[in-house]
DNA sequence: TCCGGTGGTGAAATCGTTTCCACCGGCGTA
DNA sequence: TACGCCGGTGGAAACGATTTCACCACCGGA
């Protein structure tokens, strides 16, 4: 019984009979895997056109043990630097004839093991990833003993075995707060969400101190907010920091996200930005520059960085052994309205506050 | 030879092997697909967890002709409302054990068909789409063809028989061009990027004219931008809009995105936002909300719409044929320091960017 | 007692491909 | 001439799972 052959997709043999040779020579047309005649060649290229066949990617990755797909973990979809990185990393894919796919840890460390396994049951090449922190992680742990490759985008791991591609997050938020120290502040405050719990929070915040040490300034007053909460959330957390005598007069704050908020809940705290307070964040979303003020940051050339991290990986899953296992970016102050000259007289910003509210 | 064999992962054999059974046996208890003994199912259990057993998902969708996996095309994943469709279709997807693969158009209807092929390749149960047009769109007469199940996102097919998850954009477009009205406005522009070439931008445009009509007010004046360029570019497009003697009041944008970016422009070309020009966007995202003055739009439930895309989606897989074809969400008009009154000297616009210019 | 149904099981076919191996000619070289 | 090599080809064995089918043992009812 041929019955319903037509509906049902073509196999190789399908196309091997109609081309009047055997799978195996289909399939080293297809894969350009061995010999075969110029005959025999448009033989079966005319088949594969006539039937409209497509290899099933099950049959081939099954027999072949090469699946051409790629793995990417994202703490969100919905924060620009990684919606950026993926537009980079899906790009850079397609053009190597890989599939993507996705998956988010929603900012959990916890999810990330259990995301992970879901992806090596895909049994994908390897795999890119941002995580919470790449010097303490079980998800990598469990890719190095699978021998799976990987690269992590954002990540700057301790560890020199694990191959990454990043900006110097130190240096980058050591310059910017260097930029506000030489525009005359000197009081400063750390904004960040949970910058314990990943590697470029917490080297950003090095960064910044390390930028007022050697200015001989006090270390800045911390605000650890919520990432995910509303600007009502972060104008709680921040009357604490911003009620007391010594204001800070500059808020140097861990991501442009969180600084769009800051901004937002210090302005309703009765505060002018940049005139009581400046602002600086980091990793230069193009959002931020269309608000007025424009947000003062260090750009980041994140999308670049998704496409590099795939090419490194696709190296890595060729078997070839780049010598430098992390590669860094160049970062950009760049300036923006959130940011002025410290207020001259340094008690403004109070004297404001009072007058206001 | 059982040489390295601690290497290779386990297959269903090994464990049939160690649980004293047969690979059928394994199976049975692993999809839960036929009668096991508790004695059996305890053995393959053990041995499943000892070895670290995870089914190959290669030999599993080629003898079962199922692969629980999704195909995802966004036109970027830049733009939030993606990024948030994208965020409820993969946690959805996550919740009913589906895998997410992911391709972007980058805005480019003629890339479409290619990227559809792509994920086809990879024989998914079925497609979450967000198409240019969904009327006119050979990726998705493609689908009817190969009758694969799939669900549109943020489009509004006219053809009934497309599944669809959507906002009505043309009432939503009317109320908010209505309010702008209700405030005084008259001379409206509507600004937007190849309106012409996506069904929700035609929808929405006629949204806004409908209004206007309704008001017996003129059509408005038209600027279509390039979506992709930056505030230069689209200051320089909206100069010849707003340089003649008729300065329209009010700029309704075809969406958040573009609504900034105009807001941006306007301003460098030296009006007041909102005092000389009011601004309306559409989409609703959240970062739109942190500006000052925070933007006037069109709020909609984007991840919802994404969560709810992918619940229809998996409906579909399972045979199940919904009542209505199309699913509209509800939005809401979120009113914005970016909208004010229409000013009352209704050339003030003009005079005041003679003077600052 | 016999018969039909059902729980429990394994052997073997099957999914669609790649890849190994054997084979056949023809050609250049010793 | 004999030998080896290489381009070209097809048969058949994998790959790792699911699924069909047959079978056995047991139980209840006629």
């Amino acid at each position: 019984m041929t019955h319903a052959r037509n509906l049902d997709r073509p196999t190789i043999g399908t196309v091997a009979r109609q081309a009047r040779c055997s799978p195996a020579t289909v399939s080293r047309v297809i894969n350009a895997s061995g010999p075969v005649s110029a005959d025999a060649r448009a033989r079966v290229e005319r088949a594969v056109a006539e039937l409209r066949f497509r290899p099933d990617v099950h049959g081939q990755s099954l027999r072949s043990r090469r699946y051409r797909a790629i793995g990417v973990v994202v703490p969100s979809y919905t924060n620009p630097v990684f919606a950026n990185s993926l537009a980079g990393i899906e790009s850079t894919a397609r053009d190597a004839a890989r599939m993507v796919f996705t998956a988010a840890t929603d900012y959990a460390p916890e999810r990330e093991l259990a995301i992970v396994e879901g992806l090596l049951a895909q049994r994908p090449e390897g795999l890119l990833l941002t995580v919470a922190d790449a010097d303490r992680c079980e998800a990598l742990d469990r890719l190095d003993r699978a021998r799976v490759p990987y690269v992590l985008v954002h990540n700057h791991p301790a560890d020199s075995r694990r191959h990454a591609v990043a900006v110097d997050n130190f240096g980058a938020s050591r310059d910017i707060t260097a930029a506000l120290i030489a525009a005359g502040h000197c009081r400063f405050a750390y904004v960040s969400g949970s910058f314990r719990t990943t590697d470029r929070g917490r080297r950003r915040f090095d960064g910044c101190v390390a930028a007022l040490a050697q200015a001989g300034l006090p270390p800045p007053a911390l605000a650890e907010l919520d990432y995910m909460g509303s600007p009502q959330d972060h104008r709680r957390d921040l009357t604490a920091l911003l009620g007391g005598g010594e204001t800070p007069t500059a808020l140097v704050c861990s991501n442009d996200h969180l600084a769009l908020s800051v901004a937002a809940a210090v302005r309703t705290l009765g505060f002018s930005v940049p005139d009581d307070i400046s602002i600086a964040g980091f990793d230069g979303i193009a959002i931020a520059r269309l608000m007025t003020p424009s947000l003062a940051t260090v750009e980041t050339p994140t999308q670049a960085m998704g496409a590099a991290a795939m090419q490194r990986l696709l190296r890595l899953i060729d078997g070839e052994r780049p010598a430098a296992t992390v590669e860094l970016f160049p970062y950009q102050l760049r300036s923006g309205g959130t940011c002025s000259a410290a207020p001259s007289d340094q008690t403004g910003g109070e004297r404001r506050r009072a007058t206001t509210t």
